[in-house]
DNA sequence: GCCAACGTTGGC
DNA sequence: GCCAACGTTGGC
């Protein structure tokens, strides 16, 4: 999962409270559908920050909740905003995440795009901007590795 | 700030 | 349903 840093970072989950926040403002239906038909809980997720110095992994986080309606999105001084979304029937979604752990070191980008084990990952395709995107088992555990874990 | 690569909107 | 115009993402 991606976040910008400047809107949400990895220390942001942190040091919220019990660790744990909504993740709120997908608007993208892809994005959605994962975190509505695939996530489970339980599952954990690599956090990944996007639009900053260093873009890449920074720690793991994990899925607390199962998807439900996105409130943000009923808020009409919310920058998340949808009129075409409402509680009974919501367009998009949310899920709560609990703050994993950190790595050592943040894994760059470029060093994930030039590791030949990663070369199919959709994060390192081009043109990936899908907030929230696939792991392989096999990825997963490579970068794993590249965390020093 | 640039721009490629998507995604969305809306007229037809 | 097509597609041009526009908006967004995000690395660089």
């Amino acid at each position: 999962m991606k976040s910008e840093p400047d809107e949400c970072c990895i220390d942001d989950i942190k040091d919220s409270t019990d660790q744990c926040i909504p993740w709120q403002g997908i608007r993208n239906y892809q994005a959605r559908n994962y975190i509505r038909d695939n996530i489970q809980v339980g599952e954990q997720v690599f956090f990944y920050h996007s639009s900053c110095k260093e873009p890449g992994i920074v720690g793991i986080v994990e899925v607390v909740s199962d998807a439900s309606a996105d409130v943000s999105a009923f808020d009409n001084t919310s920058p998340y905003f949808d009129a075409k979304s409402s509680p009974e029937k919501p367009r998009w979604y949310s899920i709560d995440l609990k703050f994993g752990r950190k790595f050592p070191k943040v894994i760059r980008l470029k060093q994930l795009k030039a590791d030949p084990a990663l070369a199919e990952m959709v994060l390192v395709a081009k043109g990936a901007r899908l907030s929230v995107q696939p792991v392989t088992v096999q990825e997963w555990q490579h970068i794993s590795k590249l965390a020093g874990e």
